[in-house]
DNA sequence: TCCATTCCTTAACTTTTGTTAACGAGTCCG
DNA sequence: CGGACTCGTTAACAAAAGTTAAGGAATGGA
């Protein structure tokens, strides 16, 4: 099947009539590494799914520094939700890490199948909700845990494709905390690691 | 009108007919001072709108250490969105500030109207996507911003409900540091700003 | 192959935060 | 009135993170 309709099939069933619409207004785009696909300051009407490839998301400070926090691989849908909501312009951008393929469609479209059909309407509430269930656990874990224990838990989460294709670069912003720290981190639990082994 | 209903006319107006049922299944409810509405670790399928007083959303650590990440006010709904969507225990709880008015319903109630009736479903998307906003620029505010900034950014931000009610051990964690680093924080400000006042 | 670039690590130093504890102001309640 | 409690501040010390800079490994393109 399809990747988007697979996509939305994890919340809700489309029949051949109501996937035709949504089939027909997508666009397929590639990616250059280093390419933006929604740029900061400016206008995202779009959506996207990533087919092959990977893109992060990053907010860029006024003092010129970039803060990633977000990671999308394929089939998964990305996109400046508050750009596409408010018709503001985007307050990050997302940008290739390699070369990558999107399908992409205007969130114009998918507002208007929200009003022509339920079952999309239905989609589009389920999927905010997953959305933001994942928001809310990301917050958390920023606030309960010191970065050294964030860095455990993304090491034993199921996000392993982060930390087997991301520069290690990103993967500190993600966790809040600059690359040197993160190194540093890395080198009191390998040695933490070592004498638990020796002492064992 | 019902504050409840005024709420949900931010998003799409309902009918007479429309807000009846929801109108009929609404539970008055009291909490007294640091009672919880929500309790982490057990099922949580009720939501409730804050009539009067305040509430807090904190979670506990295994050390026993609470952070404090959410305040609700008069006319917020609050509630575990994730033990509501998932049917798992709640991993955090809300606990009355001060006493507090609540008008409850069971969170079953909101889905089957979301079944019967599309305006439900278009309030639903639309207040899990507002959420979502909120708590994206919660979270950029915490990756972007060191705590001194996130500091200055809620001084001069609408919250001052929170800042003028709220204890300030609680307003630390909702920072995402100690009440004794937030008072350091306070300190290092007032310094500053006479500095300034003397210097100009 | 060679050069340039990117990336991770390490070091030295500064700044900030966490931790623990003590003090005092304010509040609630007996 | 007095005592228990909560709350914010401050101090002293330890631990961690930020900053800047330098060096080396890996990568990729000419």
């Amino acid at each position: 099947m399809h990747p988007l309709r697979t996509y939305i099939h994890r919340f809700v069933s489309l029949t051949d009539a109501e996937w035709a619409p949504l089939a027909a207004g997508l666009v397929p785009r590639q990616l250059r590494r280093k390419e933006d696909f929604v740029t900061q300051g400016q206008l995202a009407p779009e959506l996207a799914m990533v087919v092959s490839g990977s893109c992060r998301l990053f907010y860029t400070r006024p003092d010129g520094e970039e803060r990633t926090t977000y990671f999308f691989f394929d089939n998964h849908l990305m996109g400046s939700y508050q750009s596409c909501l408010t018709g503001q312009p985007s307050q990050f951008s997302i940008q290739a890490l390699a070369p990558t393929e999107l399908l992409t469609f205007p969130y114009a479209l998918l507002r208007q199948l929200f009003e022509q059909y339920p079952v999309y309407e239905r989609f589009g509430r389920q999927l905010a909700e997953y959305l933001l269930l994942g928001t809310d656990a990301r917050l958390a874990e920023l606030l309960l845990l010191s970065p050294e224990q964030r860095y455990q838990a993304l090491l034993h989460s199921h996000k392993t494709k982060i930390l087997e294709r991301i520069p290690q670069q990103y993967i500190a912003s993600y966790l809040g905390v600059t690359p040197v720290s993160l190194s540093r981190i890395r080198a009191r639990l390998q040695a933490d690691d070592a004498a638990a082994r020796s002492g064992t």
